[in-house]
DNA sequence: CATGAATGAGCTTTCATTCAT
DNA sequence: AATGAATGAAAGCTCATTCAT
């Protein structure tokens, strides 16, 4: 599932070669590492020559950029084609995390290119990778707060409000927490996504559902 | 902070010389990346010249695993030593937590190691490496397991019963959410230990509290 | 004499590069030895750079291997080409050890692949050389065996008939006769392939002539 | 046999460490092969220090022309030793040949070492190693001339007598089948010395025998 | 007498990248 | 539109050799 046909089909137009490219970059990448990756394996996955690759794509990092940009698009517009405005900021979230559980379970190269090489510190495209992360984040902390504002009575708004720093830490959490349980599942096998987006809600849910009404837990 | 000084020394004996490579190696893979740390770098970075680096670590696969079980056993031990057994199983929680944000927000490049090079597939160590994640994970689901044994009213003990498979799916969403707080308290700054811990607590054990107690959410 | 060629000319095709390599090889290998020749050195010789090498030869094992089995099948040939089937059992050795004497004397370098570079006991192709030797000394003999079928009146025959091994050891003692003579005619200089081929049938003909008649020197 | 025992006993009178270090060097040489052999394996294997091995043989090229020189020193000593002068040519041909088989079947490593080690052409003791090799010829050399002089009856003398340069000839021939019989015999296992000196006798006698009297081969 | 500590230099190998066609 | 040919630069690793004790 997700294997490359490396068919060598000649004279392809040329968006058609860089999804080719781009698919093999991502399933080597994926599987890989960014620096364990070659360009000689990229180019003979994607059925054709390295100098082909470089007129198209021209550098080993634009190309893994482009990939981290293609499939955190991807990621991204699957999440939120799911979450229907309309709907209750519980139901929103779970249907936020089918949806990312799904996909991630569908496409785990992508996956694994958006979170496992997300860690690459040194390499000069670390700022992309971080803006990425940045924005998924930004994602679920603007679900957190609408929910927050949403289900909440007005009454218990002062003592509840949720300071700014600490929504964003929760929308870290979670986003930890789906990721960490989106690669157990992967690995795992045999866990669906509406199970792991119920674990899930369990999990945080309830929680973020009491701090939203000003309930605490504190050491003593 | 951290950074390994490099005055160079000479004549020290071995144990000594071993320690100040292993630091030197946690600092560079923490910060490039397994395959992006060059040994030319660690042995700079430690003060002594590469052969000497591979005449008492042998390579850099061994290196990075000896790096890997240190940081790993620093981490499981600082963890450990802050959870009383006689505690609740609340407050063993909250004080795991706090061991361990404190004590990767003192060791970035250690933790780094642990958590970001955790990913690294194709290399000979991953199964190094997935072994320290599946300890940890079995610690934290040892934790959830107690707490729920001990929580909960015999009453109700039937319902709420949580599968085995939850518990663990449980544990790497805690295990997750820990790392990504963690990474995202230390990039951010001017979050303690206690708040992460704080935090987390909040977001999560409230649900695991419910969740003990046979409470569920369900879409709808 | 048999020094290759360095000018640099560019964009050849493979096979003239890979034969270009191997003339290199073989007489860097030669002089040097396996493990004292450098596949810099090589690879300047045979003016490329040392990526080109690797990227046709693969390593310099598969390197000196291809090497062995040029030179061999060439030396083989050559021999097998100067044997008439039709001749009497002496004229062909005799044909054969001229022609063998001419073809080392020609390519001194391949030759010292093959005789000087056989011992390299270590080495993870010695097996590849062993078989080399092997089959040069099964060659002879074959030459030595069917002389003595030939060469025997059938009323010696029972007393005359040699072991099995002794043809064997008799194969290996003209092969290291042989491989002496050539390289210190080749040191020497000026002693013509007849001179030596002439010299080895004085030396050895007769002997092998009187054991197959049955006729044994023994101490006193 | 022939492992040196690697015991490490402490301050032992500087000749018998110097013994024990040629020992674990010859070992080490004839195994491996000079580049192959490691300074480092040989310190080991003669169970002392590095650096006391230069101390007391400078250098492993030193160390290398020492192993050689005794090697050969015993060699030959056994040889000639074997060899009483008042005996025919015949038999002080046979009694050498048989000794030196005995002696490179016992001490294969010492032999390994001159004999296949002899081949390393670039390396800075070339010379010593050649220089041993002609002592051997020269010595076969006047075995040779001795016995033409004295087994050819005055009167056959004109005709038969062999250019000197003949004469060297054959010795390398005799040289190289002895060389590569000892090898063969060596591998083989099961050939006594005395078998395989009565192969080369039966080999080579009858011919060195037949062209002292004059008589020759000559193609047609 | 003997050694633990240390290194400069070199080796094989790989890789991102570019020409010339 | 596409590629076979080619390389500069760097990485992991080893080794002969030397201090300082």
């Amino acid at each position: 599932m997700g294997a490359v046909k490396s068919v060598r089909a000649k004279r392809m137009p040329r968006a058609v070669r860089e999804q080719q490219m781009m698919d093999a970059a991502v399933q080597t990448f994926g599987q890989r590492g960014y620096r364990a990756a070659s360009m000689d394996e990229i180019a003979e996955l994607a059925g054709v020559s390295k100098p082909l690759v470089y007129l198209y794509l021209n550098s080993k990092e634009e190309l893994f950029t482009a990939c981290i940009r293609r499939e955190a698009k991807a990621l991204t517009e699957a999440v939120q084609a799911a979450v229907e405005p309309g709907l209750s900021a519980d139901r929103q979230m779970w249907a936020g995390l089918e949806a990312f559980f799904r996909h991630t379970a569908e496409n785990p190269d992508g996956w694994s290119v958006l979170h496992h090489q997300a860690c690459t510190h040194g390499e000069p495209f670390a700022a992309e990778v971080a803006k990425m992360r940045e924005e998924i984040a930004a994602f679920v902390t603007g679900l957190i707060a609408a929910a927050a504002r949403q289900g909440v009575p007005p009454a218990a708004h002062r003592d509840a409000e949720l300071a700014e720093r600490d929504v964003a830490g929760l929308a870290q959490a979670l986003v930890g927490a789906a990721e960490s349980l989106a690669a157990w599942a992967n690995e795992t096998g045999g866990v669906s996504a509406k199970e792991s987006a119920g674990l899930l809600m369990n999990f945080a849910w309830t929680g973020l559902d009491r701090l939203m009404r000003g309930e605490r837990w504190s050491p003593q």
